[in-house]
DNA sequence: ATAATATATGAACATATATTCATATATTTG
DNA sequence: CAAATATATGAATATATGTTCATATATTAT
C-alpha cells in the first residue's frame, strides 16, 4: 500500500520517561503484578447494576435467592449466576436454612467500598 | 418435548419476601435507581487491569501518555482511550503541556478505594 | 418413595468492551 | 509553512460477560 515511509511511528515518546524519578518510585513501590489483577477481579465484582443492586440488598439484610429475586425483579437463574461471582470474590458467604439458602456480606469491606464509591458519585 | 406440564415454575417463592421487614427497610434506604448504576459505572472504572494500572501509577506521579504506554507496556492508543474512560469517570484530570497532555489523579478517591480494595484481597 | 419447593448450573445467545490499525488533530520546531 | 512529535479517535475485531432456557441437585412434606 504505502510506497515507503520516511518516518517510523513508534509507540513511545522520543524522550520517554521524562519523569524519570517518579518512574523509579512507581517501580519500587508497585503491587505485584498479580495483586493488580486481583485488584481488577475484586472491582469486577462491582461494576456490574445487578450485582451493585445485590450487594445493596445484602448491606441492609441477609436474603434468600428467592426473595432477592423477587425484591429485585430478577429471574431466579440470573441471581443465582450472580451470587456465585460474588461469592468466588468473597464478598458474600451463605448458609443453608431448611431449603432456602441464606446470603449475607462477608465483612465489613462493601459497606465501606459502598460509601466511597457514593461519596464520588454524588459529588458533582 | 414435554407432553403437559403439571406445574408451572415460578421465578419466585412461594412465599416471597419472608423477611418482610427487611425488604421494607431496603426500600425506604434505598438510594436512586439511578445512583446504583452510577455506583456501577464507577466501579467499572477500576474493573480492568489496564486502568488499574493507570490509575496506580498515577497515584505515585503525574505523568503524560507516552510515559504511561512506555511505563505499563501499553500502546499509545490503548492508553488514550483508556485515559479518556477514567476522565469520563472523572477519576483523573488532564492539562497541556507543550506537545504533552500530562494526567493526574481527579481527587483523593481513587487511593481510599484502591487501599480499601488491597486490603480486601490481601485478607486469605 | 413421590411431589413440591429452592437453588445451582451448562449451553446458547446477545451485548459490552478492550485492543489494534489507520488516521486525524494539535503543538512545537526549523 | 512544512516536518516532527504527542495525543485523540473511528472502525473493525476479538474476547468477556450477563441473561435466558432447560434441567440437575438438594431439601422438605405427604
Amino acid at each position: 500500500m504505502s510506497p515507503s515511509k520516511k518516518t517510523i511511528k513508534t509507540a513511545v515518546c522520543a524522550q520517554p520517561l521524562a519523569h524519570q524519578k517518579a518512574a523509579k518510585k512507581l517501580k519500587q513501590n508497585a503491587p505485584k503484578e498479580e495483586e493488580l489483577y486481583d485488584l481488577a477481579d475484586l472491582f469486577k465484582a462491582f461494576a456490574d447494576s445487578s450485582r451493585i443492586k445485590i450487594l445493596w440488598a445484602l448491606s441492609a439484610s441477609e436474603f434468600c435467592v428467592c426473595d432477592l429475586a423477587d425484591a429485585l425483579g430478577m429471574t431466579q437463574s440470573a441471581v443465582s449466576h450472580q451470587l456465585r461471582l460474588l461469592k468466588q470474590s468473597r464478598l458474600i458467604k451463605s448458609r443453608r436454612e431448611g431449603q432456602s439458602i441464606i446470603y449475607s456480606l462477608a465483612d465489613e469491606h462493601v459497606k465501606k467500598v459502598f460509601s466511597l464509591g457514593l461519596e464520588h458519585v454524588r459529588e458533582k
